[in-house]
DNA sequence: TTGTAAGCGTTATCAT
DNA sequence: ATGATAACGCTTACAA
């Protein structure tokens, strides 16, 4: 333990050959006779000489890793994103460094300094500030992540609007009236995306927009608050369009723990479709995103993508309604 | 975008002082004058330099980062431990730097190219083989996380014990009988820790040992899962303890969703005590588990704790029972 | 207090 | 095919 390390050098100087050639050989680079490269696979083999990333990175230029920055952790949807891109780079021998900005002051700080670590930054939607946003843009390739495109920085996020199909169905189709939105339309991109879309749905179907949102963060914890917000009022709303499915759980075992039929007093549906959604009783109806896809779609944009003629600026990747139980359908 | 950025000799040359002072100025090391400070800073400032850290790290022989090495990243309890890690470091001023080694064939690879790239490894039990975990520690400082200490390598734990005195309670307090345990004592340490413990209460309390493990992960899920395994059967179980809180959560939506009353027909039991807990319906009796702080203090030691003479060796930290109502006992 | 110069370990260019 | 040697950008004795 702590032996310190051979050098390129130590393994040239004992293999009786150039730094050179024992460079080429452990890279598997360049031309080296059979030889050769037999003796100092021999010297590397038996001192386990492992290169030194610092040694290569400072002469490559290359850090060989890429960061994804993100607000917090809780849930399936950052976990399945960050998997997604953890092992798409993993996979390009690409290491990954992580920073998360969730309720830290000097966030923008931290995101600046780690920029300086890494190849390329995939930031998610709104976790810095615009500016900021430009300064890491002006250090490292960067992608945005769930949000818009910025000033030539390209974005990998889904199509929010389905969530607009499902409100049109729960108008329409199911005729209901009185639905709440429960997310915070300034907590990030994707959520503003979503109550937009759901108030597009009542406009085009000219039911009058509901009331504001129910302004809570995302976890399923939140979900449980909402349930207390909306279904203990004098007018609980006829079904809930929750921003994701983690609150839409968090909704659906408040209202059964209060006795409420789902979804014959109350529908909810959600937006992701995570495993879970799947399993409860009655079935969540929501709408599926390909979570791991984005995650890994940003890692190959930050790791080959980008500078590319013709790189992609705006990956939109499709969503599908997902009509299941809990907002009144039959099962099938 | 793209600019490149500029050396310690360019800025040097600007500011006309040598690049020693330039970096005293810049790392904030060393005695400078205040004038040459002022001046420094300001070419610094201006041109927007920002020391690499490619040439950093090879000058100081830091990476500047450390890892964490874990199976997955689903659940609230991997989301907890990697922010507890991800904060400490990150308030340190060091990277963080992960690899999930889930489900992939050349993981012990992908673990050892990791440890080239960082001066410090955090491994989460069981992710990896006894062999590669002594290899890792023979080239980089490294602490198993959620795991017992192996040759010189120290570990950070929780103590599982506790689930013993939670079996204790539901077999001798409440007097149950017809004990089922749900979690796979061979997918990590920790779940074998709690499976013996669990199995030595009913020993203490000269009740026959139950029947094997439900051998399942430990997602929610999984949960649901296990519920359809044990509740549909011919002789369900009076009270499930589950390995940890998501398949308990699971069990208990499960439950419920087969009209079944907890604890009235079947008690539920968990580990870890995640807010999600002490917001269902019963609420659930589970033992609290400090994960963050886990995460911490792995991240503590890692950094600044290892090779120090009397370096902690077994971080255990305690664990409390939590009794609310799933088990049985009275709301309070 | 400031400057000079020698590394740090690798890769890559250019001879041979 | 192989070998010298110059970068790569920074820190840090050591000198002045």
């Amino acid at each position: 333990m702590g032996n310190k390390r051979l050098t390129v050098r130590e393994i040239a100087r004992i293999a009786e050959v150039s730094v050179a050639t024992v460079s080429r050989v452990s890279r598997g680079t360049g031309q080296v006779s059979p030889e050769m490269r037999e003796r100092v696979l021999r010297v590397i083999d038996e001192y386990g000489y492992r290169p030194s990333q610092m040694g290569r990175a400072l002469a490559q230029q290359k850090h060989g890793s890429v960061a994804i920055v993100f607000p917090g952790l809780a849930g399936p949807y950052f976990s399945e994103l960050v998997q997604g891109f953890e092992a798409e780079a993993v996979a390009a021998g690409i290491g990954v460094h992580i920073l998360v900005t969730h309720h830290r002051a000097d966030s923008d700080g931290n995101v600046l300094d780690m920029a300086s670590r890494v190849d390329g930054v995939a930031v998610h939607g709104d976790t810095v500030s615009t500016e900021t946003m430009r300064r890491i843009a002006a250090e490292v390739p960067t992608v945005v992540l769930a949000g818009r495109p910025l000033d030539g920085v390209p974005a990998v996020r889904a199509d929010n609007s389905a969530i607009g199909e499902l409100t049109r169905h729960l108008l329409v189709d199911h005729g209901y009236r009185g639905l709440a939105f429960v997310g915070n339309p300034d907590g990030s991109p994707d959520v503003t995306e979503r109550w937009e879309a759901f108030k597009a749905a009542h406009k085009a179907a000219r039911v009058a927009v509901p009331r504001s949102p129910i302004r809570l963060g995302l976890q399923q914890s939140d979900g449980v608050l909402a349930a207390g917000e909306l279904l203990d009022g004098r007018k609980p709303p006829r079904a809930v369009v929750c921003a994701n499915d983690e609150t839409a759980l968090g909704m659906l075992i408040g209202a059964l723990g209060r006795g409420l039929s789902v979804p014959g007093e109350v529908a909810i549906t959600g937006f992701d479709d995570v495993p879970m959604a799947s399993l409860v009783q009655p079935r969540l109806t929501t709408v599926r995103q390909p979570i791991r896809e984005l995650g890994a779609t940003t890692a190959r944009l930050l790791i080959s993508g980008l500078g590319n003629p013709g790189a992609v600026m705006d990956a939109v990747l499709t969503t599908e309604p997902v009509l299941r139980e809990s907002c009144g359908c039959p099962r099938t």
